[in-house]
DNA sequence: TTTACATTCAATAAAATTGTTGAATGTAAA
DNA sequence: TTTACATTCAACAATTTTATTGAATGTAAA
């Protein structure tokens, strides 16, 4: 093989992974495996396909070396193939949003640019928690709770908060977090506590950007784990 | 506009970006491009395309915010836009590497497995250099040398090695590098130099990532630069 | 102005990607 | 075994991506 022929096949070997990059339903099943391992028809459903479709992008990236299946019961769980699969996922999106203004233009259009105000850090909220000054709310499905959650992190699921919502504490403020920067979920919750009297903002990152920075969470143990590779 | 239509734009918007990186002669051509800035015909040239096919390419990374134009005299110079979308490039060729086993399959069969054992990482290149114990040469063609090549380095372009190997010091072992890890250029001119008693070596890195790591280099100046902005 | 030439454009055909449909597979529980 | 059902497969049409060709554009030097 001479080195023209040799150049061609490593490049395209090379876009065989960024191929299974360059679809809008597979960035968006990327950023739900983020969050945790899920079967397929939790992902269709999450991301708004069909199951038979879900399962053939999902196909894409598990021959592109990106996700991972474990059979657990009826269930086969779909996860991203390692954290380098993740750090990869967070490089994409920051370059989306840097490269791509009409992102932060999208974003910013939906949130009205009013909760900008009611943004929280990752630093000031671990300060908060330490003096016991907020009242953290995980408003992701409850699934995604229990995979894996800030630690002191409540459970209040966006789509039952309006009912939920009297069980909060009104002595003190509200954070809510979610997937992350693409997700809504936190910003909706943030906009119905504040017109119901609440003092509510959002923490800036999402469950997998505060865990990527080795800050305090909780996991669940022992179902449909793989023996531990390296990245 | 409700929130699926929302996320369906935003994944869509992000998808722009991925699916420009989504093709083996694109990122061929970023690899080119981040060795420094080049116009229309040399990246044709050096990735093996038509004029008219590395233009249209040229421009769906410039479309994507991925690259940038400068003009300077009769040429158009094309550049990585900046820092943040060098560092994404190198971060998918590392997931490349990491998620599919052709690449370093290939990479192996290509050296033939025997240059492993002459490979020389940046600290002992570093150190030896202090000691004058090596004689560093850059093997890319001269045009990229002239852009920015480390401290110290001599130009050998790989095709004139086997006529200007007698100006090369026999004192002194011989380190070479060239692009990076998916160019070949410096594994051949250590075997053609192996092979005529001189003691020759590999850097590990090439040119872009030697410079990703603060370490000391020589860019040339003044000419068709941009205004720095930020990543 | 004219000329040279680097780059882009427009049109086309070939190839690859995508979503849908309904049937097929395979596993686990009954 | 049989049944239920999560997942995958196969086939198709629609859409998108790609390389090639030759002409058009636009800038700089003559």
């Amino acid at each position: 093989m001479n080195t023209r022929d040799f150049k061609t096949s490593l490049y395209k070997q090379l876009a065989k992974v960024t191929k299974a990059l360059s679809n809008a339903h597979r960035l968006e099943i990327l950023d739900l495996l983020a969050q945790g391992s899920f079967p397929v028809e939790y992902i269709a459903e999450h991301a708004n396909m069909s199951v038979a479709n879900a399962s053939q992008h999902l196909q894409v990236l598990k021959k592109a070396g990106l996700a991972d299946t474990v059979r657990d019961g009826k269930y086969i769980y779909y996860q991203l193939f390692d954290k380098s699969v993740l750090e990869t996922w967070r490089a994409l999106r920051q370059l989306g949003f840097s490269r791509n203004h009409e992102i932060s233009e999208l974003l910013e259009d939906y949130r009205n640019r009013k909760d900008q105000l009611n943004l929280i850090s990752s630093d000031e909220l671990l300060l908060k928690l330490q003096k016991s000054e907020v009242y953290l709310i995980d408003v992701r499905p409850e699934e995604e709770y229990n995979l894996g959650h800030i630690t002191e992190a409540n459970s209040f699921p966006h789509k039952q908060l309006r009912e939920k919502m009297q069980e909060l504490p009104t002595n003190r403020e509200i954070v809510a977090y979610c997937r992350g920067p693409l997700c809504l979920m936190a910003d909706d919750a943030v906009e119905l506590l504040n017109q119901n009297g609440f003092v509510a903002s959002r923490l800036e990152k999402g469950f997998p950007d505060w865990a990527a920075g080795n800050l305090p969470i909780q996991r669940k143990t022992d179902t449909h784990q793989k023996k531990q590779g390296e990245s």
